[in-house]
DNA sequence: GTCTATAAAAGGATAGAC
DNA sequence: GTCTATCCTTTTATAGAC
């Protein structure tokens, strides 16, 4: 390799992921509305017009974060083995679920406050996405009533109420906080577990 | 009384209460950083500098909003008789929420999404009078555990929990839908019932 | 009470120099 | 790849006529 001259401030390899990791900061802390784009390049120490080097708009920005975010989460999910009695299945999930959400709190908060602003193909992608994820659970359930092992009236309403359940976790739970993450876990395993026991 | 002249549209009696119907549809469809005094003017019929006769600015129209939607919360459930065993006023408590919430799906979505575009004082406000209201199901989780009728290991997480499930609902529900409210309220209960259960 | 007009600031995005 | 400079639009809020 000949020695190139560094054109001023050349660091695209780093750059991309940091203007993310601001993005992803603001769009959490204040909204996708309510940030501006020279805001996140304050964040990186960039001028605004360099943030279109790596992303052809602002809605890009956000639907790419959401988007990763529901890659991740699914494929995580898919990675673990999928055997065992209902039950187990259900704490399996109860336990994933925690798990990962507690992990990243601002792309959670983001991927449901954040839906509104997507543009309607990006939206539906998203959704796509999101009711993939409810069938996991609701799949669970129904192994559970079918072999007796559930009394759930309705899956696909249980399945929301648990989801819901479970993802308002991340409005109130804080590291350091008096409930450490298994801890959490095994209280609402006991409660999930006994709200659909037969 | 003399015979006023009539000021060039002069509805103030009415005007009101529209500018505040006008945001809440926009705020709840679009998020509040997302709409502009223009757009709720113009759904109103009106010039943006008409607004500022009613509200001193875009910030005390939410907040207004979202005050008297809980003060109507915690009214409204306090206007409730709290006798009955710990059982009863639970299920009391579930078909009030689920019953309240899904009348006005609209205020519930902005109280809960845009509490981080409230300025810090009208912030505590709001968060005080939440307080409140997770106080009122937590007392009765805690009564149910003293009389040995309910096994909760941590009524402020059951609280929480109970809430994120029966808030959920808003996300999902549609009026003429699969089920109707009474039905979801019923299964609601089941839910919460078992999963307090002793 | 509402209008028109406007002030003053901030927004998303692009062009061209380096 | 980043900067400066700029375009053009939109924003909140106010002033003064009617």
């Amino acid at each position: 390799m000949s020695a190139m001259a560094r054109t001023q401030g050349s660091h695209s390899e780093i750059t991309g992921p940091r203007i993310r990791e601001a993005a992803l900061r603001l769009f959490a802390e204040r909204g996708y509305a309510a940030v501006s784009m020279r805001q996140i390049a304050a964040e990186v120490g960039l001028q605004a017009g360099a943030l279109y080097n790596y992303t052809p708009d602002k809605q890009a920005l956000l639907f790419s974060l959401m988007r990763d975010h529901m890659d991740d989460l699914l494929t995580e999910w898919r990675a673990r083995p999928a055997a065992g009695t209902a039950q187990n299945r259900l704490e399996d999930f109860v336990r994933f679920h925690i798990g990962f959400h507690l992990e990243r709190p601002e792309l959670v908060f983001i991927a449901y406050m954040e839906l509104r602003n997507l543009t309607p193909d990006h939206f539906a992608v998203i959704e796509r996405l999101r009711r993939d994820y409810e069938n996991a659970l609701e799949d669970i359930l129904r192994q559970g009533r079918d072999t007796g092992l559930f009394d759930v009236a309705d899956t696909k309403l249980t399945t929301l109420a648990v989801i819901a359940m479970l993802t308002g976790i991340t409005t109130w739970y804080r590291p350091g906080g008096r409930l450490g993450v298994s801890q959490v876990q095994d209280l609402y395993c006991d409660m999930v577990r006994k709200a659909v026991a037969a």
